[in-house]
DNA sequence: CGCACCTCATCAGCTCTGCTTATCGAGTGT
DNA sequence: ACACTCGATAAGCAGAGCTGATGAGGTGCG
């Protein structure tokens, strides 16, 4: 068998990709230049091909190649030793519960226990990761998908998951929408209007292109972060719709929540964490899956 | 950062546990005793926490951990290899071509170029490995899911998809079975049904579980290897019941072939590939892809 | 135009990792 | 009780992998 790609190696490769120069990637990982060159210089022998060009450095094909890999690779690796040493090691930390805005309904919100917890808010796709490597304790992801499916996570480990929320998805639109009194809208007529994209405040557009038949929807302003507030006043101030799970769009000055019809998707909340649940986590984790 | 883990001893430590010996494992390795004892010193060293029992070898709970970690770890790591030295060697050996017995359907048959071509029947979920790692250049995998929803594939690597085909789901009922002359069944109607399970051969019933409410369905007679026939034979006996693509369930004797009306699931057959595609392999692929 | 400078490659030397061989101790079957 | 098997441990040695020094190529500026 060849040998299995010293991820060493691969972590001096990212580095120097990530910062487009050798020297520094040797200063941050506290090696000498010299060492990171030689690194590289054995990756690109074990694989047989150039992995960068240099002068200015930048990833050739393959190396671009590589880059897809080493990143999930590298959070596997970090997440199966946190995995591990988790077993052996019971936390002295608190409890940790990593959670993407748009999943703290209000249910999850009653159920929390009113000190002990950490609340940790975090984009929807790094929460799988920082659960799996130890970085949290509990979960909460959210994201849409058909009537009691389960969500589609990226697995960077073994998670186990548990549906926690099922609530209708609402289109958030200005009150002086023509669409603002009707009782439900199909996501169909509205492809063409103007759509705010904010993947970890809102619920992402990137996922309802399968469902609609595979057309996206052109979005006209981009979010970045986590803030709800910041989402539901840029719709109410007429820069765009954006789809919402009921309760967080119900009760925004100025706008109307309606529900989508069409396709049937709802906005699922699932409660994931890594193995077997320590005492505190189990305890949180029990008052947030109980059914009312 | 803490030291990621050498795959190496990661390698000698699942070795180990399969073969629940240092000696045997050290001897298939081509390592001493001595070796593979000091490897895996080293990862209990390395992790806090002793991972086998000795006298008898046996992994402990952390072990058992760590071994859910290591298979897909071995296997990305594989993979990624596999994909970068792909882009510098172009294949000198022939296309080849991997499939789930399932999955080769009539269109598919049909689309299939006379020669240059290995097809290499695989069990399903073995069939993305492959093509990760380099084992086939192509892949046919197929599964239930709702209609025009992707397949849920196990991501050993970054791999890209596209469905070829969705076709009815039918149960193959023996021809004296009272639902027979049924236009179309609920599965729900047959969770008390004898099934017989078949992954690789048949549709796996595990799938099913959240289709159908969390209900899963008792498996009576389990078959393991991929011959359509076989399974088709059991049940036109009478051993139990199976899920098919309609193509595959046709035509049987024996047996009808009932399309199943609830829930609404539909055969999927997707095309995978790792990368931009070489020549032959572009030129199956599109003959695959193209919609008739 | 040439000189200083910056960046990566290469080389020599040293250290310490990681293998082997050898030996021991504990459990097992006869 | 004795021989045998299997894993742990010790000692020794070769080579992997780091450092520091130097070389080579490219760029900016006086």
């Amino acid at each position: 068998m060849l040998s299995p790609m010293d991820p060493h190696l691969l972590r001096t490769y990212v580095t120097v990709a990530r910062l487009a120069s050798f020297s520094e990637a040797a200063r941050e990982l506290g090696y000498t230049q010299s060492a990171v060159s030689q690194h590289i210089a054995a990756l690109e022998q074990d694989l047989g091909a150039p992995l960068l060009s240099r002068r200015p450095v930048a990833p050739t094909a393959a190396g671009e190649r590589l880059l897809e890999h080493a990143g999930p690779l590298l959070l596997r690796l970090e997440a199966a030793r946190a995995d591990v040493v988790r077993m052996a090691a019971a936390p002295a930390h608190g409890l940790i519960l990593a959670a993407s805005s748009t999943a703290l309904g209000p249910r999850i919100l009653a159920a929390l226990p009113a000190s002990g917890v950490t609340l940790r808010v975090l984009p929807r796709d790094e929460i799988p990761a920082a659960v799996a490597t130890g970085t949290a304790d509990l979960g909460l992801v959210d994201g849409l998908a058909a009537p009691s499916d389960p969500l589609r996570l990226p697995d960077v480990a073994p998670l186990t998951t548990y549906g926690v929320a099922e609530e209708p998805v609402c289109v958030l639109l200005p009150d002086t929408h023509p669409l603002a009194r009707r009782p439900g809208v199909r996501l169909g007529d509205l492809t063409d209007a103007r759509w705010l994209d904010a993947p970890d405040a809102g619920l992402p557009l990137a996922h309802l292109r399968a469902a609609n038949g595979g057309h996206g929807f052109r979005p006209a302003l981009r979010i970045e972060g986590t803030d709800v507030r910041a989402l539901t006043a840029l719709a109410a101030a007429g820069h765009g719709l954006t789809l919402l799970p009921r309760p967080a769009a119900t009760g925004v000055p100025g706008t109307v929540a309606v529900p989508v019809t069409e396709p049937r998707v709802v906005h699922r909340t699932e409660l994931v964490y890594a193995g077997p649940l320590g005492g505190a986590a189990a305890a949180v984790a029990e008052a947030l899956t109980e059914r009312t």
